[in-house]
DNA sequence: GATTATATATATCAATCTGATATATATATG
DNA sequence: CATATATATATCAGATTGATATATATAATC
């Protein structure tokens, strides 16, 4: 999906800043997609100058204005006009997956080359991490106001329990299998 | 992890060309990292003038050279030195999650705006391509020579048994709440 | 039998993206 | 009182990808 689409997307769900869609990254979507930054705002740049988006400028006294978004309807017909396309193209392309890098998998993968205990602190603070996320996955309560939408959104409901259900799985396998890593070589 | 310490761990695996690093990639690793061509020779040629890996160059009639690389001992020692580094950073960073692009989450998130028929195939299509994965990575007979080394690491069988059951409660989870990603508003 | 597509094999590079840094201030923490 | 963190935008060197070039063998399709 092109950054534009998805910024526009998330516009799509209120007007926002640069710093809240970097919010959302960082937040909600951490474990599904990411953009830095350096792509952010000029992309929010380029969108304004197509008129995809509009901008009001909130002067806080002192702190650098706070630059906010609006999608337009030029912008929310190129949102759908892009979505559907992306959708087709996902499903021509046969690539179904999603790009990973995990240096967790890495770390298991030549744990033979790793000292024991090292590897054991390794395992655990993975399973406090995703105890923490499992937690995040479920709680119901009030989020901050700029992360307010997207947890109202219908899709997120499904996308939540799914993540939850798969990190349960896989804390439960963990537990269960740890004792297979033991023993190095080295 | 660095490119070189992650070439240098597949390369402990047993002599192997760029070009098999890059099978690696796209097979059994493929769910948990991947580097392109761009880094991968780039980066055997510098650990070749550091002395980390040695070359045999195959003259293969007709088609290119296949540059077969082998670790040395220097490299041995390098790479064990980084994986504990690597470790390390990982423990201290306080970062134990993975880095992940979605397409199909992003999808998923926006589907409102997406026709019902086609958001139904891109959910098929991924349900089909989680049921092949699950096959693969259940499957236990003959791989490609290659592909061998990998597969027969203590920690891949974990690492595979893992991929299984995470697969497994993804797909009963959709298939389960799919319906609940219904009716879209536009 | 001819053509097209895929696989083997390395190399390079424009375009893109990240991670770091710069700038400036408010507020919380120790 | 000093330090760290949060707000807020902007920029850019360096790293990475995805595409392309080169060359041939083999498999598939027509």
């Amino acid at each position: 999906m092109q950054k534009e689409t998805l910024c526009l997307g998330l516009l799509s769900l209120g007007p926002r800043s640069g710093y809240e869609i970097k919010q959302m990254f960082e937040g909600p979507l951490s474990d599904f997609y990411s953009l830095s930054f350096g792509t952010i705002y000029p992309t929010l740049n380029s969108l304004q100058a197509d008129k995809y988006v509009s901008c009001k400028q909130h002067s806080q006294s002192k702190k650098p204005d706070k630059k906010v978004y609006t999608i337009t309807k030029k912008g929310m017909d190129l949102m759908k006009d892009n979505l559907l396309g992306d959708a087709s193209s996902y499903i021509r392309s046969g690539n179904f997956g999603d790009q990973i890098k995990s240096e967790f998998f890495l770390l298991l993968l030549f744990s033979k080359y790793i000292p024991n205990e090292t590897m054991n602190t390794v395992l655990n603070e993975r399973v406090l991490y995703l105890r923490q996320k499992l937690e995040q996955f479920k709680y119901d309560g009030p989020v901050p106001g700029n992360l307010d939408a997207i947890r109202n959104e219908k899709s997120v409901s499904f996308i939540r329990g799914l993540a939850s259900a798969l990190i349960e799985t896989g804390l439960n396998y963990m537990e269960k299998n740890r004792h297979l890593l033991k023993k190095k070589i080295n």
